[in-house]
DNA sequence: TCCGTTACCGATACCGGTACCGATACCGGC
DNA sequence: GCCGGTATCGGTACCGGTATCGGTAACGGA
């Protein structure tokens, strides 16, 4: 008894389908498809006919059917350790920037930099049959490596370069990020260092840059000479309070590296409150290069990251991926991190 | 040629299907698909034989068809003005750990404050009939309220909670916080204020602070004696030029209202800078309560967003309406905004 | 022994699109 | 008037799951 109004919405609750959409037009479902989606051999008459009655029928369309039919999904993962990081939140955005007007959608899950459950979200991912997932780091167990490798979609590897990716990877090399700054701040004439992180073990990256850090102080014969570990994450609340700790313990310190800019200005803040000059007395050096760091008051070095561009650059291989079927395009895109503030 | 091949990957190629899974186990593809997802019926013996086949044969199923098929979509879409503000990244990320184990997978859209690609943005995200949409603020346009109306899902509206929403919403009313800012601030002595914003016509929740803010000060025969306002987003940077300019115009001010705590960390910094003595000669305000401004070396006031627990407290709603159907359930959850700093 | 339950399983019909390919109509050229 | 070609269109078979419902086997009680 509802049958009868064919130009209005065809059930009170159900939405419109294709078929409905068709029949309003006067014809067959292939034809509405072609014409919706503007793929070839439609009439310009056919066309308005279809678009007249898709909007009629508020007609809306459904991604789950057209990525089950057709071999394209129309989704792609991002896999991140964390989003309220804003680090990673701007990769985010760089993504959802470059896949505007594709077609394609995000969709993200967050692994709180723990293997299992990284493994965990990325199976789930994959049941979604992505056009292609975008995981941060490169340093994943082996069983979640043979899952990316055997799923046979585009893989990209973000934020380091410092190992081999599953299949293509963007970012940057810590090891060499963190031998660089020894490097610039030896050069700077500063001798009595101390490194600042959180969470030892959980960001790998992070560790990467340590090492590097201690080898480029190793070329010049020198150490650490102290270190102060937070257990929480790395706020700037916690950046001032191991900042301060590491002082007490070694109040003849030239310079301070930390493992991120969070750390790094908790530093700043702390010698801004005790009247330590920063620069002169006391280098702190963080890395990423926040805007938070950059407009500090006082100078802080710290390495700029690309985020955005990462996130922009990951998108375009899965884009160009999906686009040209398989080719294999870029396997490795290295940024260059350019130190700042020294 | 390769179909002798039972026990291992199907086809080198073509990913393991149900089908396939049931063929190996020897049971219908119903019996696999309860075994698999644990819904009952489903002896010990199969479930296992099932199980077995299933890693044997690296399954990973297939979202796309459970949920064109089933009802439920397993998807629940998040739309935000930007993500690399990260104060909306605090919210995905309070989403994230909300559905966390639900089987619901976030994915996201970002509108950049344009009210069209909102509309966009939010069409699209209806294509993926997702269990739930959760957007942010409370003042679509017309057409895309009808949009939210029409679609069969549950929509929450957050961050704000100055007006009606189209079906459920949870957040604080900026309005009031406005409101209560200004109160504070007179409370404590402060006369000669100014307001300090960026992008007018974007974002209008800091339209209604100010608003608020305006009303609080009138309450007391006061008014802004200055404002000042940035063309480009709202960074520290941005905060601390602005300030600069809106202090060299009226050097007799005692207090400068932010449309939020990017700014107001600007302005910190360029009083650190210049020596100005703060909150005791300058009072400054922001809005967020961002770890940044509460861990700076100077007080600076702030009105805390629990913005997690409003990511969280939509989620929860969405995945309450998923699992109960179409109970109404909660309509509009404010949270209280507390003042800190004062 | 027979029947009603209960527990489990499988055939079938979709979900809402798209790929593939065959059908039809209309055209100009011979 | 017949033929081949081009431009459009539609029928059909899926994509990979799940809901539904009917069927079978095992089991307990009368």
């Amino acid at each position: 008894m509802a049958a009868e109004r064919v130009g209005a919405q065809v059930d009170a609750k159900r939405r419109a389908t294709l078929a409905d959409v068709a029949a309003a037009a006067g014809v067959s479902k292939m034809s509405a498809s072609r014409a919706l989606r503007g793929a070839g051999d439609v009439s310009g008459g056919t066309m308005d006919k279809v678009r007249r009655a898709a909007k009629a029928l508020g007609y809306v369309g459904n991604h789950m059917a057209a990525s089950l039919s057709g071999r394209r999904s129309g989704l792609i993962g991002v896999v991140v350790p964390s989003v309220s990081n804003i680090v990673f939140a701007e990769v985010l955005s760089g993504i959802a920037e470059e896949i505007e007007g594709s077609g394609l959608q995000p969709v993200f899950g967050v692994t709180d930099y723990d293997p299992d459950r990284e493994h965990e979200v990325i199976r789930n991912m994959l049941s979604w049959n992505p056009a292609g997932l975008i995981v941060t780091g490169l340093d994943q167990p082996e069983d979640t490596r043979r899952l990316l490798a055997n799923a046979d979609v585009p893989v990209v590897q973000i934020m380091d370069t410092d190992g081999t990716p599953v299949d293509a990877c963007v970012g940057l090399s810590h090891h060499a990020a963190g031998a660089a700054m020894a490097a610039a701040l030896v050069q700077r004439g500063r001798r009595r260092f101390a490194y600042v992180g959180s969470r030892p073990g959980r960001d790998n990256r992070a560790a990467k840059r340590l090492a590097g850090f201690r080898e480029g102080l190793a070329r010049h014969g020198l150490d650490l000479l102290a270190t102060g570990i937070g257990e929480g994450p790395s706020t700037i609340r916690a950046g001032r309070q191991l900042s301060a700790e590491v002082l007490e313990r070694r109040p003849d310190l030239d310079c301070i590296y930390y493992s991120n800019d969070d750390l790094a200005a908790g530093g700043a803040f702390h010698c801004l409150a005790q009247g330590v000059s920063v620069p002169g007395t006391l280098t702190l050096a963080g890395f990423n290069g926040l805007e938070l760091v950059e407009s500090l008051p006082v100078v802080v070095a710290t390495t700029r990251t690309p985020r955005r561009e990462i996130g922009r650059a990951a998108a375009q291989i899965v884009l160009a991926r999906d686009r040209t079927g398989k080719a294999p395009g870029a396997r490795r895109i290295e940024f260059k991190a350019a130190i700042h503030g020294l």
